[in-house]
DNA sequence: TCTGGGGTCCTAGGACCC
DNA sequence: TCTGGGGTCCTAGGACCC
């Protein structure tokens, strides 16, 4: 059987369980700005009975987090990642999950070798416990046929109390939990799919288990059809993931719109050389330089312009200067005036690994001569934070 | 005043091949 | 009027995830 682990109320939880005071209190996790922009991306109970909601805007909610001493954490991504780490090793060292994965900063898939429902619920309640002593972390627990009906189950571990945080969900009481599921809960459907199905008339998850195979593999093709089957408890979906990332994207949201190509190409050489740098991290190199630059799409008063250009590049490469003038040549042939910028980023794509790289005959060996120099500055970094050096371009 | 950031996978369609 | 039949590879964009 799968078992699906989610943390509660991942970031917020983090900051609690590394925060002494703050047990108890209304906390939310968002991404301020220096001008008080932001959102609230992560909140504790305490706060969710305020009213408070993830996604909100802070400057809709001022008032009531003034009101009610809510305290506001700014977001700390390294420290979540060190914690999901720590559980991902603690479990690993408990030896009760199989196959054990880490599917996202706060989920984790694996297997446990039983059917039997008390037994999986014992196991279950044993990993979730360990979570909480040795992290204070709080996690729920979904086990089934599927990963997907796995999460359905953390689903209704979450929303009912009854289940104290584990929740088995078997063949016999499948029909009774999907066809009290909104289709929008189910772990693939997003918004597109689910305006589609409540179109045609399926708004449970039983709904959509009983449709037509070949309607959903027409509208949805293939991933909607392996959701479909995974709710019948027939697994296929494969999380076996390549280790290293086949994408790294750096991008803001700026305090202020600009309509300044200096400013936006100051940021975008910030951007790249970020990438570039997580690129040599990682012992990759890259063969296209992606920039985007997109108006504030709020402000329905203003001109809009979103669009975005991918350079390739000669050869694959990790070089900081050869991807930092390609992400500018790409900003200097999107940019556009007479319209203010609110966004910008770049994305490296195209990655493979730097060992048994292909090298181009006709390259330059510019290439050889930055790599000692790169090498240093990765190091500094490294040791005292990202911004300690950088290239003057 | 103020509205996140970082990923994955799939598909359609174009360009090209013989 | 009528205009092969297969393929592959690449890219942009959409949909989804957290």
């Amino acid at each position: 059987m799968f078992l699906h682990i989610d943390c509660n109320a991942y970031f917020a939880s983090c900051e609690v369980a590394t925060r002494p005071g703050l047990a108890g209190k209304p906390v939310v996790v968002a991404n301020e700005t220096e001008n008080g922009g932001g959102v609230i991306l992560a909140l504790t109970a305490e706060a969710k009975a305020l009213g408070l909601k993830r996604g909100i805007p802070l400057f809709q909610v001022r008032n009531l987090i003034k009101m009610n001493n809510v305290i506001i954490c700014p977001v700390d991504h390294k420290k979540y990642r060190r914690i999901s780490h720590q559980i991902m090793e603690n479990v690993q060292r408990q030896e009760i999950v199989q196959d054990f994965v880490q599917y996202s900063v706060d989920e984790f898939f694996g297997t446990l070798p039983t059917d039997d429902p008390d037994e999986l619920r014992h196991y279950a309640t044993q990993v979730k416990e360990m979570i909480a002593d040795t992290t204070s972390i709080p996690v729920s627990c979904g086990l089934s046929q599927s990963y997907t009906l796995a999460k359905v189950a953390t689903h209704y571990a979450k929303h009912y109390k009854g289940y104290n945080g584990v929740c088995v969900l078997m063949p016999e009481n499948r029909q009774k939990a999907l066809s009290m599921l909104d289709i929008a809960d189910i772990w693939g459907i997003g918004r597109q799919s689910r305006a589609k199905l409540y179109s045609l008339g399926i708004r449970t998850a039983q709904q959509l288990v009983e449709s037509d195979e070949k309607l959903l593999m027409k509208i949805f093709s293939v991933s909607g059809l392996n959701t479909w089957r995974e709710l019948r408890g027939i697994p296929c979906i494969d999380l076996h993931r390549p280790a290293k990332q086949r994408s790294i994207m750096q991008s803001r949201t700026f305090a202020y719109m600009t309509d300044d190509i200096k400013t936006l190409e100051q940021d975008i050489r910030t951007y790249a050389a970020s990438c570039a740098a997580k690129l040599r991290e990682q012992k990759s190199v890259c063969r296209t330089v992606q920039v985007f630059l997109s108006t504030n799409r709020h402000r329905e008063d203003l001109a809009q312009y979103r669009n975005s250009i991918g350079v390739h590049l000669p050869s694959p490469t990790a070089d900081t200067p050869t991807i930092v003038k390609a992400a500018v040549s790409a900003l200097h042939g999107l940019y556009k005036e007479g319209f203010l910028y609110k966004q910008a980023g770049v994305i490296l794509t195209n990655i493979t690994e730097e060992e048994g790289m292909q090298l181009d005959l006709f390259s330059e060996p510019e290439d050889q001569r930055h790599r000692k120099l790169m090498q240093i500055t990765d190091a500094i970094n490294k040791k005292f934070g990202d911004d300690t050096i950088n290239f003057g371009l």
